[in-house]
DNA sequence: TTTGATATGTTAATCGTTTGATATATTAGT
DNA sequence: ACTAATATATCAAACGATTAACATATCAAA
């Protein structure tokens, strides 16, 4: 592959003036740049970016850690991140834990190892301990980790309250929460915090229910429902606090034959693309995702590049109603 | 940061000595390991990659580049995707082109820059020009572009054939196949081929049609799907080139009052999670989408090791009857 | 005692780029 | 003619590793 030396080669320039051209530094005249230009093309070259990263102690690479791709809301995130990442010139690094802390904790070496310029932490219990000789800025989403530079969250409490209204207002008396997983405190928990609030607000015979992590970890939660259901046979409004745990619902309901929304009503939790895609189509809670992911890019940029001091920031949600409600 | 510099002075052993180490070249007494090993906790030394690869002019970082993340089938592609590369050590850089053929151009370009050690490639036409000045391996699924070094797709024709197959005798009598992209020549249209072959076997009246180009940018098809059963009133039966498309006749047909499997029979294309979260849940064409993406990434890693021959693989797609059909 | 395996050290080049210091031209304005 | 801005060159150090060449030292086996 070509490099440097081979453009200032083709030029007859010298190679510090090359780079002057590909960094846009000091004096160069018009007729130096279009000789550099055709070099590039003719040589087809493309300047090294570890090497740049080297010398310059300071990659252009993002690091993402997420414990799914496949769960809607996180491939969602991931797509509008990588949109966000790339705008801006910036290469996206992915890695996967499936919720698993240890692996967490390899990738985030692996992050070091690539010397990303900033980490998004999408993974990783409420409170990990703090993110140890952090020599890059982390945002984290829907987590707030002890070493992050950054939080983001969406307004659960109130997205938890909007669901809970909803269900009231249309009639559910009976209504479940399925919200949180049992043993791991996230900000997602303030979701049922919110909707218990209404239900006591209105009078309305409720129950919070936390999943068993190794659910989340698989992203197969129907046994789990059909329990819920079957031992709850009164219930007539659920609120899922992710769209594919209330697709699963719908499933479930539709094979023992409940109708929705007639007999059960359903609120989503995300306003990930499968919400537009069940039958009937969601009636859900919406995180503004593109926002959280833009947000989260261009605050690990201006973090990198001035350090500015940490915080947080909480997004607003809103209903949208389908046709489960 | 620290370096291999600060390992070295911290246990007393030369640079070349720890190097040594790290590479496990050379005589290495335990002793020695320990030290290192030691000052490499006590340090929190994470080696630089970047320098590494500059270094062996060879990065441990794939490429791939995908049309989408959102989209069911290549979000649970890129999941299995991810677990492969880093199970075997390698980092993941990920570029998302939205269809685009010239942001597929960049990113190859980006690829270029980072020097990743090989590309997998979900995304471009099907006979994109030849990927120019090739310094590291590509592998190809469910394309075929001209430069690849090895491509991987799923029996097509045979999906086709299996949802033929079974819609027919379902009972269905009037069949309309969704698959592939208007003006784009993709593997993807071997579908209507084997759909077509066994409905003429049967005698059975079908219809193939394809897709305007947006929609498959855009990964909204209702209006266009709604459109089809406006015109044809009397179709009994659906072939859809994708689970998610899939997912959007259901909702069509509801909305419309048609009842799945009842009036209406659905075979979708892929097996990828959505396809279980539906209402009811979708009959679909299995793909080994796992395997396609272990055998993507081991195929690669194999070929940046000793530089095997080009090839392509066909792998083998079952019929999964769930409640559609 | 010699030999060979084991273990480590030193040194210097290399990977491709950035960047600062220093030095020259050329050109235009005063 | 002097000054200042513009445009380029040369050189060398630095980024953090790898690696080959060569030198040494220890120790055990032949």
């Amino acid at each position: 592959m070509a490099t440097i030396k081979d453009v200032s080669r083709e030029t007859g320039l010298s190679i510090g003036t090359v780079s002057r051209v590909f960094n846009n530094r000091g004096y160069i005249s018009q007729e130096t740049r279009d000789k550099v230009e055709a070099a590039v093309r003719k040589l087809d070259y493309h300047p090294n970016a570890l090497a740049r990263s080297l010398s310059k102690s300071s990659s252009s690479i993002i690091g993402v850690i997420l414990p799914h791709i496949a769960h809607p809301f996180f491939s969602d995130l991931l797509s509008f991140i990588e949109n966000a990442t790339r705008e801006r010139g910036y290469s996206l690094m992915v890695f996967v834990t499936k919720g698993e802390e240890e692996s967490e904790r390899k990738m985030i070496s692996r992050c070091r190892e690539n010397r990303v310029c900033g980490l998004i932490l999408c993974s990783g219990r409420f409170s990990t301990k703090k993110i140890e000789g952090n020599e890059f800025p982390v945002v984290a989403i829907e987590r707030n980790p002890e070493g992050a530079s950054f939080a983001i969250e969406c307004d659960n409490r109130q997205g938890g309250r909007l669901a809970a209204q909803e269900l009231i207002e249309r009639g559910c008396r009976r209504i479940v929460s399925l919200a949180g997983i049992q043993g791991r405190k996230m900000p997602a928990d303030e979701r049922s915090i919110g909707f218990e609030e209404v239900c006591r607000e209105h009078g309305v015979a409720f129950e919070c229910l936390t999943y068993p992590p190794e659910r989340y970890d698989r992203l197969d939660y129907t046994a789990f429902i059909d329990r819920i259901l079957e031992e709850r046979p009164d219930t007539d409004g659920i609120f899922a606090s992710s769209d594919i745990i209330a697709s699963q619902v719908l499933q479930v309901a539709a094979s023992k034959g409940l109708r929705v929304p007639e007999d059960l009503k359903v609120v989503g939790f995300d306003d990930s693309l499968i919400a537009s895609y069940t039958t009937p189509p969601l009636t859900t809670i919406h995180q503004p995702i593109r926002e959280i992911a833009e947000l989260a890019v261009s605050t690990l940029i201006s973090l990198k590049e001035k350090k500015s001091a940490s915080g947080c920031t909480i997004m607003n949600v809103s209903l949208v109603r389908r046709g489960t409600t």
